[in-house]
DNA sequence: CGGTCCGTTGAGAGTGATCAACGTTAGTGG
DNA sequence: CCACTAACGTTGATCACTCTCAACGGACCG
């Protein structure tokens, strides 16, 4: 199967020595079944995870077992970058569906920075763009209703889907309980459901068991606390003295 | 002055000729009055800036016209780095109070990737310790009361005033307005006076005007809603394969 | 001295939490 | 294939944390 490199291309165009290289991480995959741990908070940090294929999560757990969903990761992404820094895993990884990964020892990261430029500006941006995710995240949770938090999260999940060539007619997949929901948006299960009723009764979602179509684009747009910052894509690369 | 290089030194040990060419950047520092703008969301994104003195903070604006502060940047703090990814930038960089900060061009940038991977990697995982960060805050305003996020902030803001030497005795300088307090932790204004008002009461904390005295540390932890993640330190840059 | 910003305090309202019950779906084992 | 069970979704009633609105005092500044 051809690895999900579209968030890897996204900012920096590879040479093909750059993709084989990460072909070559790519060839002995770990298949992790659904709800099962990838890497618990508090495991040692023995490199990183690059997303194959299949939902995963990121989540941390608070002192009063209260847990936090960090991040939704998609084919594509990179897991577990931000414990690099911490000297034991930071947040708890996990399988949404049955996922396929290539774990990234330490010593590769260190290599790739050392010696291939192009791909540690890669990483780097990529990196930027989660931060930028997160800071998404905080201002909607930080500062919007639950519908608008809701909103939100569909229209950036369907988004990040569509970039994976996941979404077909505005549907897509939606393996998510309401529970889990509740986590990532700092709401409870019971009103995830009455804002997803409302969001469906106002006829701008339609839900099946297990998938979720976006009906009316603009009507969610209207209810979500902003628009989307527009990546720079190649640009970003260029900026900075890349050479294409 | 010499800049604070505590954040840059963290997890990687520079070498002579890296200091000094930090020491170029902050030759020819910027100056920006306390309340002033250094970069608006939607300006364009020529570069990062390194916070040699005084208190910065990063914001978004949602629809409503609500403000989500983002986090409030101390010296050593490296500022816009996420919008380097945007076609233009994504986040309000401001002065809380007078600041003194140097522009790095986004071609310094690149000919750092390029050239100096070591360097690199001390971005790289400063990078990381920022999504930490910002990991950290969307828990405590996703999933803890008033009191503990409020907690939480004072805790980790007096931690990163320590490591900038500008802790003495539990006292440090506090120049926030609770409004900003409140765009920062997602409440109001009068509700920050009151859960101010309790921490004071209930003696964990002291105000005296543009001062804050932590009496009660572990107080103030009883009611925070986790522990800091631990950093690795300079085991994160020989972990991933460094030489010391 | 007057104006503006900031902090403080009170009263009332509302969004979302809590508690509880029940129906439905999916997974398991006989 | 069916019975059993646990997990998940749905709905109602009530509660409370935080917001909203409003007013006032003090500090700083022109």
């Amino acid at each position: 199967m051809q690895p999900p490199f579209h968030r890897l291309e996204e900012f920096v165009g590879l040479t093909p020595s750059d993709i084989n290289l990460v072909r070559g991480w790519a060839a002995n995959p770990r298949r992790v079944a659904r709800h099962q741990p990838i890497r618990r908070e508090g495991d040692p940090v023995n490199g990183v995870f690059f997303l194959l294929a299949g939902w995963a999560a990121s989540s941390v757990i608070l002192r009063d077992g209260q847990r936090q969903v960090i991040k939704v990761h998609l084919p594509g992404d990179m897991l577990g970058f931000p414990s690099l820094v911490l000297s034991s895993a930071g947040e708890t990884l996990e399988a949404i569906t049955d996922v396929s990964l290539c774990p990234i020892p330490n010593a590769a990261i260190g290599r790739l920075i050392e010696h291939n430029p192009r791909l540690t500006a890669a990483l780097l941006l990529n990196t930027q763009k989660e931060r930028v995710a997160l800071m998404q995240a905080l201002t909607w949770i930080g500062s919007a209703s639950a519908l608008a938090r809701m909103a939100a999260f569909l229209l950036d999940l369907h988004d990040r889907l569509d970039s994976a060539g996941l979404v077909i007619d505005g549907t897509f997949d939606f393996p998510l309980t309401q529970q889990f929901i509740g986590d990532l948006l700092g709401l409870t299960a019971v009103h995830v459901n009455r804002t997803l009723k409302r969001l469906d009764a106002t006829g701008y979602v339609d839900r099946k068991k297990g998938q979720i179509t976006i009906l009316d684009f603009e009507g969610l747009r209207s209810v979500s606390p902003n628009l989307p910052p527009e990546p720079a894509g190649r640009a970003a690369w260029s900026r900075i003295g890349g050479k294409a």
